[in-house]
DNA sequence: GGCGAGGATAAGCATCCGTGATGGAAGGAG
DNA sequence: CTCCTTCCATCACGGATGCTTATCCTCGCC
């Protein structure tokens, strides 16, 4: 199971060709076929069906296990590198949008900074690649509990804020009125599903757990990651959002109220490279700190 | 970074010898040598210092990179060969101390079955890895929260018990008469340090969080699996200890007192394999049923 | 200062890997 | 139905790779 192989191998299953992954790769197709031929008969199984190509039910476990696998050589490779190469000046940061509150982004140094939008799963990959040099990540959890975040690397992950969440809903839902909501006062409301500009649904069930949390039943989906829209869409009337209490101010129409039980808050974690080979200069530290020191 | 110079890699560092590790291996001196070159020209890095081998500090961190890359090779490999295998009539099981309650002893099938108790964090190894068809963890989680598994592989847990946490003390204690305690009532007390028989004070100290948490003063180390030892020097005063309330039961001279505060539970989980292309007839999926139906 | 242990280096050889050319099967157009 | 195109499999070959044997070099030790 080389690496080499493993990565023809998801690059076919990807393009489902092998013609197009040896492009892909800058192979001859004749040495992707050998590729696969040699996965398959060290594995003792068929991995994909040809015409069309397709993994098979083992073709589809490789490829989970694949991904992981490539992304952890990944990984370690950036994380090697950053010993040899020379500090630099710049600040590339990975966020999620929620993940860019106010506070976060006073943080940001003046100058040099690249600020890269990122899907939640995607910023600790983002980060244990290299791609950034930090990231900002958000979710929800019980208070001062870490998140959950997939160890694709060692990864340091430290808090940075906590906030309360709050229910979206039109002004004059009959809800609006409310100092605060329960999750069980909601089980039977429309929920807007917008896993990039919101809280996704999934997550939170899983957070909440138990049978109370089943079922939330969704009306409209939003696949953009502008928050504001998100605001606007359940002050129409179009399903409930669920966001951080700061993220809900100034949209016309709209009501957010806290949301009090079960007790959960929205959560920003800080990212670094676990180890912390960094000298205390660069920017990177800076930003850490600047991020850890005023806990107002 | 071939997985092949990877696993030389990790076994010199381990054997702190080039010689030694080639005899481990069944290669030549020279092939070892050449390996680790290899490796360091790639890299760009020295990764051991020779005379004596160690690793460096990049290497170090090599160390830890290229562990959980075999293991997920090795997880991947054991998850495919599962496939091609023909189901075998045995069931392996591998185990944490405590996650051998009664309530999953007796849902073991009668004959065929082989139980090996691991450290916990070893067991979503063995699982992963093939060594064992099944797995029980156990740790300390808020209410209905699930386990924090380090993800090797993919495998599908599901909560099996859920029962109180006690804390162990002589019966002539002044706190031992109480119904029930809080852990800040007992920040100035010394703990037993039982990472492997009870509940490790790390594991507590990141579930409970926050600053009551912090600074557990340890006593007394014990580095044995044995549950009624640990309870058996918490009865002689040698320090408190904190297990599950069904395992606290019959120690002459030591008392129970559930906590309450705060509020955590000892949960233990079913470990299996995930994807589960599992036929609904082997013993695993017996025993796994077993596990799940009876609720009481 | 000599010696021994252990790692580095050099040359040789088998194996492996990727290329180019060719074969063969499935699907589509007429 | 047949031809043709597309796409994957197979074969043969040349270059690169990897491991071994043999030898050298360097450090640590008495």
């Amino acid at each position: 199971m080389d690496p080499h192989l493993l990565r023809t191998y998801v690059t076919v299953a990807r393009l489902a060709s092998f013609s197009e992954a040896a492009r892909d790769l800058g192979y001859t197709q004749s040495a992707v076929s050998q590729h696969i031929a040699a996965l398959e008969t060290d594995l003792g199984l068929p991995l994909l069906t040809r015409r069309p190509v397709a993994p098979t039910p083992a073709g589809e476990r490789l490829l989970e296990h694949a991904g992981a696998l490539l992304l952890r050589l990944d990984a370690a490779r950036a994380d090697l590198g950053r010993f040899a190469a020379a500090p630099r000046a710049t600040l590339g940061v990975a966020a999620s949008p929620l993940a860019l509150t106010p506070r976060t982004l006073a943080a940001l140094p003046a100058t040099g900074v690249t600020l890269r939008a990122l899907p939640r799963e995607r910023v600790p990959v983002a980060v244990a690649t290299g791609e950034a040099d930090a990231g900002l990540v958000d979710g929800v959890a019980a208070p001062s509990d870490p998140l959950r975040l997939p160890d694709v690397a060692p990864l340091a992950a430290t808090g940075v804020t906590e906030e309360p969440l709050a229910v979206v809903l039109p002004a004059h839902h009959p809800l609006a009125a409310r100092p605060g909501l329960r999750l069980d006062d909601l089980v039977d409301a429309r929920w807007l599903d917008a896993p990039a500009a919101g809280i996704p649904l999934d997550r939170l069930r899983a957070v909440h757990g138990g049978p109370a949390g089943r079922g939330f039943r969704t009306a409209l989906r939003y696949e953009g990651t502008d928050t504001r829209t998100l605001a606007a869409l359940a002050a129409a009337g179009q399903g409930l959002a669920l966001l951080p209490l700061s993220a809900t101010d100034g949209v016309p129409g709209s009501a957010a109220v806290p949301l009090v039980a079960p007790r959960l808050v929205h959560r920003t974690e800080l990212l670094l490279p676990a180890g912390a080979h960094g000298e205390p200069s660069g920017p990177v530290a800076e930003f850490a700190r600047r991020l850890k020191s005023r806990h107002p």
